[in-house]
Parts: structure tokens; C-alpha cells; sequence
DNA sequence: CAGGATCCCCCAAGATACTG
DNA sequence: CAGTATCTTGGGGGATCCTG
């Protein structure tokens, strides 16, 4: 039944995709708790463009997932927020946050065993 | 506490970086229950060629998400499952299925309403 | 059947600079 | 501060062919 959910060109390929990318899943996470102004979401963020949020932005608004707000005072204010729509997106996007604080560091353990020399022929995969 | 764990150079973004890519997360799901050869797996799956296949499975493989196994009767035959911590992140992914399933239309719906020429002005944004 | 080797394309993402 | 405009690049991903 769910069996072949995920694959092919499968509807629940969306959900795949909405999170196949560097920062949508961050910045969605990164406006859980109520609007955001741009610089704010930059700040709690880290180490993003002001050009590559506006993109993940855009990308969002397009999907449905974040709605934008322009205050009409002469200030050039504007908030982003989570649409209901994307308030659902929040619970697996938690569920991966916490499997990350869980396993991260197995995975971690991995990589580096993966790069490590093989003890036996002092071979280095990477 | 959790607030700020999915940004920056957090660990927690290990998590997503492994979910950011168009094929792990389906071939991860698609190993969901039991091992499977390269050649099921492209059935299963659909759409993906053999080099991306053998080139997920890598990736998978270097986090230790997934384990190969040639058998060693002549024949070329190869199996790939899930490790122990591969098996810990179905969950987050099926959290995701089921977001899509749930939500799936509304999304779809949302890029149709952006797409779709404004009623009033009848511009459209594509 | 498994999977490596090549060639090519596209675009997310980074850096930088500029406007309202 | 918000956002756009350029230019560049790295690498995921597709297609094709070839080998053990």
C-alpha cells in the first residue's frame, strides 16, 4: 500500500523535494515560533545570504509554506511567517531535528571510519 | 534549548544535509523491509538509472546508513539493507510520507494558485 | 547483472555590488 | 533593511557506452 509511496514520480515525491535542498527545511524550522523579520531570520540562522533567503522564501511562498507580510508604514518592515499549511510541516521536520541530536554523532563515526586508513592494509578510502 | 539546534553549522544539520538530495531519502524507504539488489531496487524505485543508483548507495554507505553485501558464489550477485542506525531514521521519513499523503494536494494546489494568471489583473506570476 | 568511465547540463548556492 | 542584478562554480543527476 505505502509500499511504493515514495518512489517514482510518486505524489509523496513532494514532500521529498520540498526538503531536498540546503535551507528550506532550516529556514521553515527557523520560523516555528511566530513571523520573522528577514534580518532576524538571518541572525537566528546563520550563514546565509540575504539573496539565498529571499530565494528559499520565494520557494516557500510558492509552495504554500510561508506567507509574506509588508507593513504599509513608510518602513521597509516586513515579516514571513508559517501558513497552516506549513505549521504541518513542522512535526517531520521535528522528528528529523531529533534524530539528528540522537544518531548525529554515529554518523559522524561513520564518515570518519569510512575516511580512516584500514588498519590491515593502511588503505585510506578517502 | 532545541531552538536554535537546526542552524548554523549545528550537528543537527547533519540531518538534513543527508535528506537533501533527490535519491537518499527514496532509497533509503525503498530498503525499508529487508535487503534488496541494485536491480529491485530499480524496479521498486522507477526512474532512477544505474549510476545514480550506485552512486546513492555510496553516499549511503559512507554514513553508514546502508551496508553491501556480495555474496560470493560466482554470480554477480549483490545485496544492499539497512544498518542498524539506517533503520532509525525510517521513522523521520515516514513522517514525511505521511505528510504528503495528508498534505500532498495542498501543495500542489498552492503552486497551481501561483502559477495561475490573477483573477483581477489577470497576470500571471509564471 | 553490477557498476565503472565519460560527457553534458542545470541550478542551488556563494560572493559582490547596487537600489529604494 | 529588503531586495535585486551579475557572475561564477560545484556537484547532483541524466544519458550512453563499456566491462567483468
Amino acid at each position: 500500500m505505502t509500499t511504493d509511496a515514495f518512489l517514482a514520480d510518486c505524489r509523496a515525491r513532494l514532500a521529498f523535494d520540498l526538503l531536498s535542498n540546503t535551507w528550506n527545511g532550516v529556514v521553515l524550522w527557523a520560523l516555528r515560533d511566530g513571523p520573522r523579520r528577514p534580518v532576524e531570520l538571518r541572525e537566528r540562522i546563520g550563514g546565509i545570504s540575504s539573496k539565498v533567503l529571499t530565494e528559499t522564501l520565494r520557494r516557500l511562498q510558492f509552495n504554500g509554506l510561508v506567507d509574506r507580510q509588508a507593513h504599509r508604514d513608510a518602513s521597509s518592515r516586513v515579516e514571513y511567517q508559517l501558513t497552516a499549511l506549513g505549521r504541518t510541516l513542522l512535526a517531520p521536520i521535528d522528528a528529523i531535528g531529533v534524530w539528528a541530536f540522537e544518531h548525529g554523532d554515529e554518523v559522524m563515526a561513520a564518515q570518519e571510519a569510512a575516511c580512516a586508513p584500514d588498519p590491515q592494509s593502511a588503505r585510506s578510502t578517502c
